[in-house]
DNA sequence: TCCGATTTGTGCGTATGTATA
DNA sequence: CTATACATACGCACAAATCGG
């Protein structure tokens, strides 16, 4: 016991030593977003390695959103911004494989957007704030005031609006993140029955009067009342398209 | 306004294709971790297109963890059960792209790890108590009776059983995942730096005493104080390494 | 134990369509 | 409009690795 501690020795690729140092590259900031890779043929040659081993390395490092190649471009692989893409991607596998239910994905906003909302009441400046009354001001003329006028489309884009002034407010790019991710995978599963739902205008009502309630408790400063107050919100909305056996675990982060 | 709304047609490359109806067979469940892939050759012909183009495809889909291939066998590549090593990997590459700082990092760890432990207080079996008593009696072991005999590796293994205990307790897969995750981020940043403190042990006997502090609350039922708690033992942790000016938001969370 | 069939890893040449100067 | 350079895709060849008999 104590003793050396070998480790297997995996075979590495060629290809992916090729990965490893563009990607090196990239996130050192030694390449900067907009910038180009030189050419495949170019790269060829500084690698020592054939042409399919290049294009392999590169389609890795397509899949993982950090360059883009378009066919024809004279100018080679385009070095792109970060994008939360690849994150998105492997949530939504990991969703689809582990068999993430619906109640989990909301559990998870509501512990995330809450908190976000929390820290959003003590730390957000004047503008932050305009920004979230301006956000539900959208939400207001989305929903519209005679029956049958609401644009739902509207309406979900101001309440986005929303919550980006309030992870941005709460100043952690991983929360914002992970909200954003989790968010576009939750909706991607009820959408349509959000759409049919035939009393849509008084569930915009119920959501644009919790919004408000809550911007006035980070107006207050009151964070704990605003986080409560954003958790009954969305357990409100979300909670009927959960199974009956999880809204019990929801419920326990009401208080 | 209302007509036909076109999309623009994007030049979908053939690799993306045989991606698409592989990623498809597994997430359906078509393809089950273990089963293999027809070979190289035989998806070429299968799918009608060159093997380069099946191999570009299949880098794809080992970037993304869900099948992997070995040179030489016969039975094709095989697919993998899921790892949230694709999460892992492009959250390293957020943390690293985006400069998530530490007291990003560490706050999110506080949100999501404090909501798992409200959760495991309301929802725990005996046998995972059972199981969180035994990961701190391994800590105890660990850290050591006579000084200068801790078992920093030990600590930290004891450590993870512990929060794999409570996060399983809390009945979300998800939190699971992402605190798994963040941890070995923020571990990796700072191992250094613990391994180097000379007060080491000192550090591990208030960790486990806020553990202990922790599990009398979940026993007791009392979710919002073992998370309380929970909050603090984890700023108490890691607020030394974290910069000045990141403590504040840390302490937001604190009440 | 060894050997042979099969497969993957890699390199290279070629044809084709495209973007840019 | 043309020329050039490029990415895309195909197919073959060879080496190395793996597995089954």
């Amino acid at each position: 016991m104590g003793g050396p501690r070998f480790e297997p020795v995996r075979a590495v690729r060629a290809y992916e030593r090729v990965v490893e140092q563009i990607e090196e590259a990239i996130e050192s900031g030694a390449l900067s977003p907009g910038e180009r890779l030189p050419s495949e043929r170019e790269l060829m040659v500084q690698l020592a390695v054939g042409r399919s081993t290049v294009r392999e390395a590169l389609r890795v490092l397509q899949a993982r959103g950090l360059v883009r190649s378009r066919p024809g471009d004279p100018h080679g692989a385009e070095v792109l911004p970060f994008s939360p893409a690849a994150l998105h991607k492997s949530m939504t596998t990991l969703a689809r494989v582990e068999q993430l239910s619906l109640g989990e994905l909301v559990q998870f906003r509501m512990v995330l957007d809450s908190a976000a909302i929390l820290l959003a009441a003590r730390l957000r400046t004047e503008e932050q704030l305009a920004e979230m009354n301006k956000a539900v001001e959208a939400m207001r003329a989305a929903a519209g005031t005679e029956p049958g006028a609401a644009d739902t489309e509207a309406f979900g884009r101001a309440d986005v609006a929303f919550h980006d002034a309030v992870v941005a407010a709460s100043g952690n790019k991983l929360i914002q993140i992970c909200t954003d991710v989790v968010r576009q995978i939750v909706l991607r599963q009820i959408s349509a029955r959000i759409d049919a739902a035939d009393d849509r205008q008084a569930l915009m009502r119920r959501s644009i009067q919790h919004h408000e309630e809550v911007i006035e408790a980070i107006r207050a400063g009151d964070g704990p009342l605003a986080a409560r107050l954003s958790r009954r919100a969305m357990y409100d909305y979300y909670a009927p398209y959960v199974k009956e056996s999880e809204t019990s675990a929801l419920r326990a982060l009401l208080e």
